[in-house]
DNA sequence: TTTGATATTTTTTTT
DNA sequence: AAATATCAAA
């Protein structure tokens, strides 16, 4: 195997095949190369076969370009590699052994929306109000206490207080209502797979001697029960390969617990250690603008990211007046840009998806092509998710979340009344919705719902007959047909019928697609379901021209020529919520660094001066983030300018929307903008942040040594202006 | 039961 | 601004 364009340590790091290995590859250093080349090297040069390697991923584009390239340094074999996410080696794994823990091996895996909808039934049923318990907040208990790996008996009996406790019980309730339609979340995935394998010992004997060298990227967002995963398959043979960067730990919001790499060698003293800290894709000014940002984190091992490169051009910032004007400034340098790169060379980051809707008027008006990540998601849109529930149905007729989002799509007449009594018998009885069904003549429903009921269940049924022997175009085209949606979509006949049906299509040619590659077997409907519900965001970035649109969190392992980031304010990035805690305004800065380090040639970066959010127009000051950056990498805006600037200056396209005056005047003739100190009767000392709001209602965040940030009424606010 | 109208809330980030 | 929840009328 030819190693020779490999620097010293990328070649250490792919010839230590036996053993603990922790490989520190900083942004950009080659680590995609790296275990692309270990892969191939252990099958080539150490005869290991194919199937003996495990190749765990980020996401499934990560898994499939894995493949792909190793495919391109191997004559053959490259298929039988496990490459995957974990959730997609789990559901693989469970597919063929979950019956050990009771469930159906036709098992359903729900999505954000079926969680919550599960959540709101169970509230309603204890009688609880869904102000007081918000979903989100359940559905996030219950992801935690799964990534620790805690059932709900240990759950509960650890509670401390009441809402732990009330939390706990509806976790328990959940757990068995998805027990009972045989569903799992996505927790579940990695949670019963070690569930399984405690206890059914010859099964992780079996994955345990089948995988015998692992390799694990992105490590450093792991959390505790994907840690344990791991553990638990390399215990035999403790040839675990993982890569991870510290710093670019972005994902503590879903319980990834940094401290995983930071200790690997205490879970693995026998390991060896790599550092990769050359870096091949920036240039330098791009690199030290990155490494001054992340020098500011305290808590991280030191460390500082090299490169060759020259300094190139400076990093460019933009400064615009609204989050309109800054759509325009981004098209305009895209145009600039576009004679000397392609469009597929540049990407758009920002932090929120909300915040792609003015790029994209930006670049729909001026006619430039884009494709966006993540944001309003194919997969979400609501034709989409009735055809795939009629499809779990009919792979799975005791899903009762999938059934009670298709039993009246299209409106045949069975209400909300209706479907609580088949319910309700559920709870006595144990019966699914569909199971229910057959009963309904004899709990309490009428004959009209009754009879409509039964057709229902015939017309399922027999798509059901239909489905063994049809490939799943052919059964999608059945299930638009004989249910009526397509009928109704095509009688509608307005803009957006047209749209949704204009969907339906696109997705068939994701299932022909699927057809091509799959047999029409009995198994052929679950296999597709398994699939679409482990498709990601990231997943979605195909090779069509345009520039790239998506948050930074999706950006994680891409790289591209030209990046802009856009939404520097305070408040937006880093987020308001975070704002005043250390810990995670030090995660927020990893993100900024992942953000600076996607790009190989020019960076530029943008904020307004105000932005419309929920509706109301805000004023933020500039980003930290952007003030970290030593100010002789950047060009454009004043790099050293304490605060933003009064009125029009900033205001760089005549066309831009009129500037709203960010300087406001209160009831007693004194005028506030941001960045000025001032002094509150109560609070003391403090400095204006931010102005929300219009007319009467204008607002001033004000952050206050004593108590941090207020939103207090400008008018009414005892103030005075200091200095 | 369904529908349309009005009130209320919401945005981090995602496999 | 947009999505969701709640309420009133048909």
């Amino acid at each position: 195997m030819d190693l020779s364009l490999m620097n010293k340590e990328q070649k250490r790091a792919i010839q230590t095949t036996e053993g603990p290995l922790l490989i520190m590859a900083g942004a950009g250093s080659g680590k995609t190369r790296v275990l692309t080349h270990r892969v191939a090297y252990l099958m080539q040069e150490k005869e290991v076969p194919a199937r003996n390697i495990l190749a765990i991923t980020f996401t499934n584009k990560a898994a499939r370009e894995m493949r792909d390239r190793v495919s391109a340094l191997i004559r053959n074999g490259a298929s039988d590699i496990w490459v995957s996410t974990f959730h997609a080696m789990c559901v693989r794994i469970l597919r063929s052994n979950i019956n050990y823990l009771g469930y159906e091996n036709s098992f359903s895996i729900l999505d954000p929306t079926d969680q919550r909808s599960v959540v709101k039934d169970i509230l309603k049923r204890r009688n609880l109000d869904i102000k007081q318990h918000n979903p989100r907040s359940i559905i996030g208990f219950i992801s935690d206490r799964k990534n620790s790996l805690i059932r709900p008996k240990q759950s509960a009996e650890e509670a401390e207080g009441y809402l732990d406790t009330l939390y706990s019980e509806i976790y328990h309730d959940y757990q068995q209502i998805l027990y009972r339609n045989s569903a799992l979340d996505f927790d579940d995935l990695i949670m019963l797979t070690i569930e399984l394998f405690e206890k059914e010992k010859t099964v992780l004997e079996r994955y345990q001697n089948l995988f015998q060298y692992i390799h694990v990227d992105e490590y450093q967002d792991t959390n505790h029960a994907q840690y344990q995963l791991v553990k638990l398959l390399a215990a035999k043979y403790r040839n675990i390969c993982v890569v991870g960067d510290s710093d670019q730990s972005i994902y503590k919001f879903r319980g990834a617990d940094i401290t995983n790499i930071l200790n690997f060698e205490d879970d693995y003293p026998e390991a060896a250690v790599i550092k990769l800290e050359q870096n091949y894709r920036s240039s330098k000014n791009i690199l030290d603008a990155a490494n001054a940002v992340i020098g500011n984190n305290t808590e991280r091992k030191p460390k500082a990211l090299r490169t060759d490169r020259d300094g190139g051009p400076k990093l460019h910032s933009i400064v615009s007046a609204s989050e309109r004007g800054e759509g325009q400034e981004i098209v305009r340098n895209i145009q600039d840009l576009s004679s000397g790169y392609s469009y597929n060379d540049m990407a758009v980051l920002y932090r929120t998806n909300a915040q792609s809707r003015a790029i994209e008027d930006a670049l729909v008006k001026s006619n430039i092509p884009y494709k966006m990540v993540g944001g309003m998601k194919f997969y979400d849109r609501m034709e989409i998710k009735d055809l795939m529930s009629y499809m779990k149905v009919i792979q799975n007729p005791n899903d009762d979340i999938a059934f009670e989002r298709i039993i009246n799509v299209p409106k045949r007449g069975i209400g909300p009344k209706t479907v609580d009594k088949l319910k309700e018998h559920g709870v006595h009885t144990g019966a699914s919705i569909y199971e229910a069904i057959k009963e309904s003549d004899f709990i309490g429903i009428s004959k009209n719902a009754v009879v409509k009921l039964m057709n229902l269940n015939d017309m399922l049924d027999n798509l059901k007959q239909k489905s063994k022997y049809m490939s799943v175009t052919e059964l999608v085209d059945e299930v638009l047909a004989d249910t009526g949606y397509l009928d109704l979509l095509e009688k509608e006949n307005s803009l957006e019928s047209r749209s949704r049906i204009e969907n339906l299509e696109e997705f068939r040619t994701v299932t022909r697609e699927f057809d091509k590659d799959n047999e029409v077997s009995d198994e052929l409907l679950f296999t597709f379901l398994s699939d679409m519900a482990l498709v990601s965001d990231q997943d979605g970035v195909d090779e069509d021209s345009g520039v790239t649109l998506m948050t930074m969190h999706a950006s994680k392992g891409l790289e591209f020529k030209i990046i802009f980031i856009v939404g520097l304010e305070e408040g937006i990035f880093p987020s308001r919520r975070v704002m005043f805690d250390d810990k995670e305004l030090e995660e927020e800065r990893r993100l900024m660094y992942v953000a600076l380090t996607r790009a190989e040639d020019r960076l530029f970066l943008s904020r307004a001066d105000s932005r419309m959010i929920y509706g109301k127009t805000e004023t933020n000051m500039r980003s930290r983030f952007l003030s970290e950056i030593p100010e002789e990498l950047v060009e454009g805006e004043a790099a050293d300018t304490p605060k933003p600037i009064a009125s029009d200056s900033f205001t760089m396209n005549s066309r831009g929307p009129k500037k709203k005056s960010r300087v406001i005047t209160n009831n007693s003739g004194v005028s506030f903008t941001v960045g000025d100190k001032v002094e509150h009767r109560k609070f003391g000392e403090g400095i204006i942040s931010g102005i929300k709001g219009e007319g009467d209602s204008q607002e001033l965040d004000i952050i206050f040594t004593t108590v941090g940030v207020k939103r207090l009424l400008a008018n009414f606010a005892p103030l005075t202006k200091k200095e």
